[in-house]
This record gives structure tokens, sequence and C-alpha cells, in this order.
DNA sequence: AGCACGCCGACT
DNA sequence: GTCGGCGTGCTC
């Protein structure tokens, strides 16, 4: 029982700490029983911490100069991380640059720690019915049969996987491409492969969760981020059993569940932002992490959309992915016209009424004497995006971050949606009336935009927001009714349900929203669409912006439209003449595409270059400043003219700590691995000047 | 990421 | 005289 020497075995172990492993003593008691790779295990950490961790590997390399601590106990029978997920683990910290203890604190479902899972047990009895089967029942339905070119698209998906591992399904809003995954799912579940449903967060309603549940019954697990950790746990669990659901509905984080014998993967909304996780690290694309999960399986993924993003449709032009069409929509629902208001010259004419130019007041209306529903689009939230003093100009910014405060006129407060920092609405300028003594003192009773009390504000709302719109209906359209619907009325899912329920009932006349409500169902007596003004996403400072836009408002004009008449959708700007204008307007994606590859082309853009940028951190802006130009000189050595900035992002301090930001423009062919080797050691050198001790540096590969 | 250690201000 | 602020340094 004496354990000689050379049989002493180490763990290296994954903590839920931004590094990749520590080296542990494995305790005699354990060697011979059996590999821990993949068991959670407890372990000390630092003076008087106690963590759960998960075994990387066991091995006999004694490590060189630290003093090793013993694991305190094995916490399972079964590893709970299998081989397939090692490498998944693996392949995100390789590719997004992120230490392996950030992959698996998204990996894991939280309540795998020992602690959390004690807890838990405890309220789920008490709680009956913490299942993850929401409709507490067996498939009900059959499948649907397929229309003609639904058929067409269903034969020419099989056919494309006979000789490509990815395939993209282009098909128009309302050509129910979702029926072509139902009968797509069946498929692959009738040969026992399991199925991976994506969706992004938003679009995962109880609508769609329904749908499949009728078809799939049991067989479905549905795995969403509002889950209770208990919920989260038990699919997490379910998955690993020798029973695991042959089909997961899911968002993002779904692609690090435990999977057997993975043979598809589907991701709907393929274009969608949302896939890609900003903060925290990993900052990882679920779609592009997605096909590389299906890779390691041999399995097939279907990529869905009505607005291709340009890194999949320029890979289906080259042949690397298969391609799909579908034009037709269901029950031939017509595509709604789009019309152009120019409100530069509408303004010059002074004919517009606040935000609203004649020729949308009067399709509004018109809709309304026919009891039929309008939707109001404006890309942003809020009531205006910050306040000016109407004598000086100043205008308030939050003291952590370097942004304007934005002004919510419900509460009266100005919030920095960085930070949350939150204040009230001063009652005087401190740039310009410094003095606040000499000022009656007044409570910010008067708020921004009424004009209504006796002292009037001294700031200006500048700029548009869901609440400036819904503010002004009642002048221009006396007994509408309106909902809005942006991140501050739909939090929850609970709360964005209701609305579109509200909505989809005729509770309301007028839906006001930001592109959340492109993410809704399709309703069936919205009419006229209205997108108060193109331009604000338009002018954003990002090479995508011309593709995101018309992404969102070809999704946003989807909206319009009933059963048998084309929907109408008035389309204001500034800009009325811009190509990308006339190609929204015409549904053009091929000719925005083509004349957006070009530019792409000439400044070395996604998808013809891979971006990188890399982050820095501290709280001394000189000292940062200086830190950030070295970083870059060092770069520069071995990646030349790939090297661009250092510059200040956008917002050039969060919560204290100032940022700069530094972009390297890699060739799509180049090695990741050598680069991210480059990179590494370059940060290490970094970080081992006795300068830069608090440096913070962090990656983002892909961003967008 | 935490969390302990350490060195300077306003309190019983 | 202490309690406690958060800067900084380390974790197998």
């Amino acid at each position: 029982m004496r354990s000689h020497p050379e049989s002493i075995m180490f763990a290296d172990i994954i903590l839920p700490i931004p590094f990749d492993s520590f080296t542990y003593l494995v305790p005699p008691t354990l060697q011979p029983t059996r590999d821990l790779r993949g068991c959670r295990v407890v372990v000390p950490f630092g003076k008087n911490k106690i963590y759960t961790g998960v075994v990387l590997r066991v091995h006999n390399n004694k490590p060189e100069g630290v003093e090793m601590k013993e694991i305190m106990e094995v916490l399972d029978e079964q590893p709970v991380v299998n081989e397939k997920q090692f490498a998944f683990w693996q392949w995100i910290a390789n590719y997004y640059i992120c230490p392996l203890g950030d992959v698996m604190k998204s990996g894991l479902p939280g309540a795998m720690k020992p602690k959390d899972e004690a807890a838990l047990k405890e309220s789920s009895r008490k709680r009956k019915g913490g299942k993850n089967n929401l409709f507490h029942e067996d498939a009900t339905a059959t499948l649907q049969p397929l229309t003609p070119a639904q058929q067409t698209a269903m034969g020419g998906i099989e056919a494309s996987f006979k000789t490509k591992n990815v395939t993209l399904l282009h098909g128009v809003t309302s050509s129910g491409k979702t029926e072509i995954y139902i009968h797509l799912i069946n498929n692959y579940l009738e040969k026992g492969k399991q199925v991976l449903y994506l969706l992004p967060e938003i679009a995962l309603t109880t609508q769609i969760t329904e749908r499949l549940r009728h078809v799939f019954g049991d067989r479905m697990g549905v795995y969403h981020s509002k889950f209770t950790d208990v919920q989260r746990l038990e699919i997490y669990k379910r998955q690993a059993s020798p029973t695991p659901y042959q089909l997961i509905l899911g968002v993002r984080s779904s692609i690090f569940l435990p999977f057997q014998d993975l043979g598809l993967v589907i991701i709907d909304e393929e274009h969608e932002q949302s896939y890609k996780q900003q903060e925290p690290s990993p900052r990882y694309h679920a779609r592009n992490a997605a096909i590389m999960l299906a890779h390691m399986f041999g399995a097939k993924t279907l990529l869905g959309t009505a607005t291709p993003s340009f890194e999949v449709y320029h890979l289906a032009r080259k042949e690397r992915y298969g391609y799909v069409q579908l034009t037709q929509r269901y029950k031939n629902k017509q595509l709604p016209t789009i019309e152009i208001v120019d409100t530069k010259e509408a303004k010059r004419k002074k004919l517009m009424r606040g935000l609203f130019s004649p020729r949308l007041i009067e399709a509004m209306q018109g809709a309304l004497d026919r009891h039929e529903q309008i939707i109001l689009f404006q890309n942003r939230r809020g009531f205006s995006s910050f306040i000016e003093c109407r004598q000086c100009g100043w205008t308030p910014r939050c003291p952590h971050c370097d942004v304007t405060l934005t002004l919510h006129k419900k509460t009266s407060t100005l919030t920095c949606h960085y930070c949350g920092y939150t204040t009230r609405i001063p009652t005087h300028c401190p740039h310009c009336t410094p003095s606040p003594a000499s000022l009656p003192p007044s409570l910010p009773s008067s708020p921004v935009h009424s004009g209504v009390s006796a002292v009037p504000s001294p700031f200006l709302p500048i700029g548009t927001g869901t609440e400036k719109i819904e503010d002004q209906i009642p002048q221009l359209f006396e007994n509408a009714t309106t909902l809005r619907m942006d991140l501050d009325t739909a939090k929850t899912r609970l709360q964005f349900e209701r609305i579109i329920s509200d909505f989809a009932q005729h509770k309301a006349d007028i839906l006001i929203g930001t592109q959340m409500v492109t993410k809704g169902l399709d309703f069936d007596n919205v009419s006229v669409v209205g997108i108060l003004d193109a331009d604000t996403m338009l002018n954003l400072p990002d090479f995508r912006s011309y593709e995101r836009t018309f992404q969102t408002l070809s999704q946003v004009a989807g909206r319009a439209g009933r059963n048998n008449t084309p929907g109408l959708v008035i389309l204001q700007t500034r800009s009325a003449d811009a190509d990308i204008i006339r190609q929204i307007t015409q549904g053009d994606f091929w000719q925005m595409f083509r004349t957006q590859m070009e530019e792409r082309k000439l400044f070395h853009y996604p998808p013809f270059y891979r971006l990188i940028y890399v982050y820095l951190r501290h709280r001394d802006d000189q000292l940062l400043d200086h830190l950030a130009t070295d970083m870059g000189n060092r770069l520069r050595t071995i990646f030349g003219d790939r090297v661009l900035g250092p510059d200040r992002p956008p917002v050039a301090r969060i919560q204290s700590l100032y940022i700069r930001k530094l972009m390297l423009k890699i060739e799509p062919q180049a090695s990741i691995d050598k680069v991210r080797q480059s990179l590494l050691t370059i940060q290490q050198q970094m970080q081992s000047l006795p300068v830069a001790k608090n440096l913070n540096i962090y990656y983002d590969v892909d961003p967008l």
C-alpha cells in the first residue's frame, strides 16, 4: 500500500477562474481506483478558499517549482465531461484565445457546484415539478405535409448534404422554413441521431416550443437561459445519461451540452448578432462554434435565414457550403410595397410633424380607419440618446464610463447603459450656471420633455428613441392606442410574449419598438409598417452598418401584410437617393452584397480577412497610452501592417478602467494557432514589464 | 476572478 | 488610538 515516488500521480484541474489549469496531488487512496478525467473534484485554493473543478488529465510529470496541494474530494463516479466536450472546450479556448477556466464556466451549468446542487435538491423537492417538460405530454400531432416549394427545398438540402457538411437555407420571410426543419429533424430522429436546434434568445418563444412539442413530445428538451439552475442541471444530466433527449431546442449556450450521437445542427436566423457572446469571455460565436461541434461528430449543419450574413453567404458562393433558396412565401403571401419618404425634403418644406412625415401620417390614418394595425420601428430605446444644455451645449456624461448619459423620461433620470450609473436630471447646467444657489430650489419636476413647469428645463433632448415616438402619437392620432416593445418594456420573456399576444389580440393599434419587433411572430392584421429614420442605423461607424441595416429593415418590412393584401412600408430617410436605400426597397440582397463586398475586399475586412481585436485595460490613462503603443510596436514586428492602432474605442473607459484597442487583420488562410502563439508570447512580454503589473489584456476574435 | 495583505483617513 | 477605504499581487 506504500506508494513509490515514481507512482505519485498529479492531476491538472480546471477551476472556475481565468486560467487553464492547476496541478494537484492525487491522494494515494485514489490512485489505483480509476481515471479521474472529466470528474469534478473539490480542491483547496489560496489561503482558505475551496473550489470545485474538473479534472483535465491525470499524469505523473511533476511540475517544476510549485508547491502542490492535495485533492480533497472526488464528487463523481462517472465523468460529467466527456471526450467530445473536452475537445470542443479546447477548440473554443484556442480559437477565441481565452483560458480553459472561462470555457468551463460557460460550459457547465452553474448548479454543478456541489454546494449549489445540495441546496437546489432541497428546493426542488419542495417545489414539485421543476421539470423541463413544461407541458407536464406526448406528441399529439403528425407532420404537416410540405408545400411543393418546401418539398423542393427539402430535396435540395438532402442532396446538398451528400457532398457538403454545411448548407445555407436562404428563404424569404414567411416561406415556412420551420416546417422544413421539422421534417428534417424527424428524419434524423428516425435514424436514431440527435439533433440540436439553435435559436437566438429572443426568438425562442412559447409558440415555437409548443409547435415542436406537438410533433416531438418528450423526445425534446428545451434549453433556455431564463430557466432556473435546477432545470438546466437536469437537462445537462439527462444529456449525459443513457437516455438523453434526442432533440434539443436551445439558445447559444446549449452548444455546451453533452451530446452522444449528434447527427444534425440547425441554426435558425443564422445572421443574428446575438449568437456572438460579447461578455464575458469566452467571446465565442455560437454559429461558428456549432459548425465545429457538428464537424467533431461528423454531423451536418443547416443554416437558415432570410438575410444571410456576409460570412455565410460568401462561403456558400464559393461552394464551401451548400446553398438552397426558397423564394415562395407561404400561402403566396405577397411581399410588401416599400415607399421611401425623403425627410430632408419634408423638413425643408416644414411639413414634418414631429418625427412623422405627411405620407406616414396619411398611411397610418388609413390603416386606423380600416381598423388595421401599425408597427413603428425605431432602433433606439429610451426617450432621446442624450440631453444638451440650451445655453452652452454641455452634455451630462457618466463619471465612470466615457459615454453620454441616456434620458429616461418616466423616471426623470439619466442612466449610463454601460455601468448602470443613474442620476437625477440636473436642475441647472453645471457648466454655464455653476452656482445652484442663484437658482430657485426647484426639484427637477420639470422634466425636459414638457414645458408645463414654471421653471423650464435648461436641457434639450437630442436624438430619438421609442419613448419619444410613443409620446408624439396622441397629438397626431387622438384615439389610437399604443404598445411599446424594447429592452425597457420587455426585459423578460414573459413581458415580451405578453406584448406580442396583446398586440395580436388587437389590444392596441400601434406597436412601437426596436428590432425586437422583428422577432415576434407574424401578425395578420398589420397593414402598415413605419420606419421612422433609417439613417441612424446606416451612419453607425461600423463596416457592417449597411449589412445590418439591410437585415434589420428587411425583417421589419416582412412584418407588414395581411392575408391577401400586401403590406405597405413607409421608410423615412434623409438620404433617399442612396444606393443602399434602393437596394433595401427592392429587396435586392445580391446587389447590396456585391457593392459591399468590393469595399470589404479593398479595406481588408471580413469575410476576406479575419479580425482580432486586442483590448488593453488599465486605470492609468497615460500609462495605458504608453503600454498600448509599446504592444502595438511589438505586434508590428511580427504582423507588420496587419496591425492597426492602438485607438481609443468608442467607449474608451468603462467602470473606471481606461481602454485601448489594437486591431489585427489576418488572412483567412493563416494558421490561427501560430497567430495565437505570437499574441500570447507578446502578452507575456508585456505583463512581465514591471510597469505593466496591472495591465489587463484580452481578445475578441471575429468581433461583431 | 476573488481574496488577503497593506498602507492612509475620520470615528467611538 | 482603531475601523475600514480600496490599490496591488497571487493563486497549483
